[in-house]
DNA sequence: GCAGTTGCCTATACCGGTTTAGGAGTGCGC
DNA sequence: GCGCACTCCTAAACCGGTATAGGCAACTGC
C-alpha cells in the first residue's frame, strides 16, 4: 500500500512556475493568461496527474456538478420496469454535456425522499434535483419551496404546485387509447392502471372514466395495481374470467410490463389475442417488440423524455427562461395486439 | 427570488453560545462535550436549519461518502436489462445503511469509463468504485493500479487482474444448465450468448463447448449477440430454420430478455414450447414467470450480489480484510418452458 | 514624454468545515 | 496548599481550491 502522492494545485503551479491563481485560471478556461504560460501549465499538471479536488472547487466557487434523483418504488418493480433505466439514460445523456454527476437514490417512502432531498440540498451536495412519481398532495412540493432549491418537477402542474414542471400528457393519451379502441368496435374495454397513489395514475383513471362516458361505452372497467407483472396478471386473470358476453374485449396496461404478463394470461387462458381480447401496452419499450403477437402501444420517447427534464432542470438553475411545459403526448403505434373485436 | 439564508457552522456555534469545533464534535458524535452543550448545539442547528456543508467536510477531513459505478453498455439495451437495475439496488440498500450515495454514471467505451474514473478519483469525489461488465485485457485494471483506487471489481478473477473480485461461477452454472438438459434427453443444444467482449461470456462459451465435450452432445451451437431481444430473436430465428432433425431442441439465453424474445419466435414459427423446444433463460428476473409457458432459468439473487459488492467494497476502503470470493451459484429453477424432446 | 489602457500574472483573503494544541476549571490525594 | 489528572471547551492552523485587488510591463494616443 503505497502512500499516495496527494499533488495538489500548489505543486503544479511550482512546477510550471507560476502561482496558484495561474492554475486555477488555465484549468477552468478563463481569459488572462498567455498561450505559453497556459500550454505550461497544463504540461506541468499532465506530469503530476493532477486534477482540481472538487470538494475544494464547490466550497470556494459555490457550486457543484451534481444533480440528484430520488425514485421511490419498491426495488423489485424497479429492476423490470423500462421506463427508468431509459429516462435515466436520456437524463445522463445532457448531463454529460455539461460534465454534470447523477446521484441516484432509491427510497422506501415520500417522506424519505423529502429527508434526503433536504439534507442533500443543505449539505450543498447537488445544485439542483429531479422530482418524479407525484402524487397528490405531495409533501415535496412545500419541502422544496422552503428550501428554495431548483427542481424540475415530472409531473402534471396540477400534481406539482408552482414548481417547474415538464409533463406527458396523460388525459390526452388515454382518451386516444380508448377512442381507437372503440374505432375499432370495442364496446367493452378496461384498463389496468398503476398504483393508485401516484398522481398521473388518477389523472388516467379520470380521463378513462370521461372517454368512456363520452363514447357510450358499454362497459369500462378500471383497476389499480402496483404495476408489478404479478398484478397485471392477477387483474387480467380477474377481468377475463367474466362470461364471454360480460367481458371486456380489450385492456389498456399501465405499463409495458403489466401488458406482457396480461397476453401470457389471455394465453394461459385459451384467449386469442388480438381475436377474444385486444392488448395495449404503455410506454412502448422494445419488449413490446418481442412478444407474439407483438403489442401494440401507447409510445413515446423516453430517453428524449430524461434529457429534456435535465435540459430545463439546467434552465432553473441556471436562471433562465425555463419554463413548464408537456413533452409530446405518447402516439398510439398498433401492432399485432389490437383488432376489431370478434364477430 | 429571495436570497438563501447560508447558513453555517459558524451561526450555529454563535447561536448555541460555543465555538465551531464544539459544534463540529458534536455533529461528528465524538466524546469532549457535556450532554448540556450537545443538546443546546443541536437545538441551535434545527432552529437555523443548518446542515454540515459537505464539500468543506471532505475537504478538511478528506473523505467522501460517495462510491462511483459507471456501466458501458448502450442505453437502450439498459432500459430493458432487469439485472443492472436489481443489482443498483442491492448497492443501494448497503450504501444507505452507511449514508453513502451513488454516482451514477453511463459511458459508451471502456477507455471512457477509464477517464470518468479517473477524474472522479483524483479529483477526490469518491471513495471507491465498483466496476463491472469485465472483458479480457480490460484497461481498467492497469488504469485502477495505477490511481490506487479502491475498488470491487465484478467479475471473474481470470479477467480482473489483482484486482478485489466478486464473481458468479458462470463456468459452473452453464455446466450444471447443459447437464440439466442432457439428463433431460437434449442431444442438441444451442446457446444464444451475450456479448463477445466480455470476460463473462467467453468464459460461459468455453464452458459450453466443455461440457457438450464431455457430454457428447450430438450438435452444440452457440452464437453471440449484444444482449438484445431483437438479436436474441434473430439468433433464436436462425438456429430454427433448420431442418427438424438438424435443429437444437433446447436453447440456452445468456439474459432473460433475448429468452422472451426467443419464446415468442418459437411461437411466431409454430413451435411448441417445451415440445418442440425447450428454451432456458438466465439470470431469472421477474420476466420468467410472465410468460406462457413460464420460462425455466438460471436463478440468482441479483439484489443480494449487489449489496455483496457494495459490503466488500466498503472492507476494501477501510481496509479490513476484504477478500475476492464467489457469490452463490446460480441454481437451475425448472418451470414451464423446458422438458424432454419429443419422441 | 506622460497619462491611460491593456495583457499577464501574483498575493492573499476567502469558502466552511476538521483537527490539533492548549487553557480554564474542578476534584482528589497528601 | 500544591501537584496532578480529568473534563469541557476554545483558538487557530489547516484542507485545496477560487476570486479579487493590484503590480508591473509594454503599448497606445496625443
Amino acid at each position: 500500500m503505497t502512500t499516495p502522492p496527494r499533488v495538489t494545485i500548489k505543486d503544479v503551479a511550482a512546477r510550471a512556475g507560476v502561482s496558484k491563481g495561474a492554475v486555477s485560471l488555465a484549468f477552468n478556461h478563463k481569459p488572462g493568461l498567455s498561450d505559453a504560460t497556459r500550454d505550461r501549465i497544463f504540461e506541468a499538471a499532465r506530469e503530476l496527474g493532477w486534477a482540481p479536488n472538487l470538494a475544494a472547487r464547490s466550497l470556494s466557487s459555490r457550486r457543484v456538478d451534481v444533480v440528484g434523483l430520488a425514485i421511490c418504488r419498491p426495488a423489485k418493480l424497479l429492476g423490470l420496469e423500462p421506463f427508468y433505466m431509459e429516462f435515466i439514460s436520456g437524463v445522463e445523456s445532457v448531463l454529460t454535456e455539461h460534465s454534470c454527476s447523477l446521484l441516484l437514490r432509491l427510497v422506501r417512502t415520500v417522506e424519505e425522499e423529502v429527508g434526503l432531498q433536504d439534507s442533500w440540498w443543505r449539505g450543498k451536495q447537488i445544485s439542483g434535483s429531479i422530482l418524479v412519481d407525484f402524487r397528490a398532495d405531495d409533501p415535496r412540493v412545500a419541502a422544496v419551496d422552503r428550501l428554495g432549491m431548483p427542481v424540475v418537477a415530472v409531473g402534471h402542474p396540477s400534481l406539482t404546485g408552482g414548481l417547474t414542471s415538464v409533463w406527458t400528457d396523460d388525459a390526452t393519451a388515454v382518451t386516444e387509447a380508448v377512442r381507437y379502441l372503440a374505432a375499432l368496435g370495442h364496446r367493452r374495454v378496461a384498463r389496468v392502471g398503476g398504483a393508485a397513489a401516484l398522481g398521473h395514475t388518477a389523472i388516467r383513471t379520470a380521463a378513462f372514466d370521461e372517454a368512456a362516458r363520452v363514447l357510450e361505452l358499454a362497459g369500462a372497467w378500471q383497476v389499480a395495481t402496483d404495476f408489478s407483472g404479478d398484478a397485471g396478471a392477477r387483474a387480467t386473470r380477474s377481468l377475463l374470467t367474466a362470461a364471454p358476453a360480460d367481458r371486456p374485449t380489450a385492456i389498456v396496461y399501465d405499463n409495458d410490463i403489466m401488458a406482457v404478463a396480461g397476453l401470457s394470461v389471455a394465453s394461459e387462458m385459451g384467449l386469442s389475442v388480438p381475436g377474444d381480447v385486444s392488448l395495449l401496452a404503455w410506454d412502448d419499450s422494445q419488449l413490446c417488440r418481442l412478444t407474439h403477437p407483438t403489442l401494440s402501444a401507447m409510445s413515446h420517447d423516453v430517453h428524449g423524455f430524461g434529457a429534456d427534464v435535465a435540459r430545463t432542470l439546467f434552465g432553473v438553475i441556471t436562471g433562465d427562461g425555463a419554463g413548464s411545459h408537456p413533452v409530446p403526448t405518447p402516439v398510439l403505434t398498433p401492432r399485432g395486439s389490437t383488432a376489431p373485436p370478434r364477430g
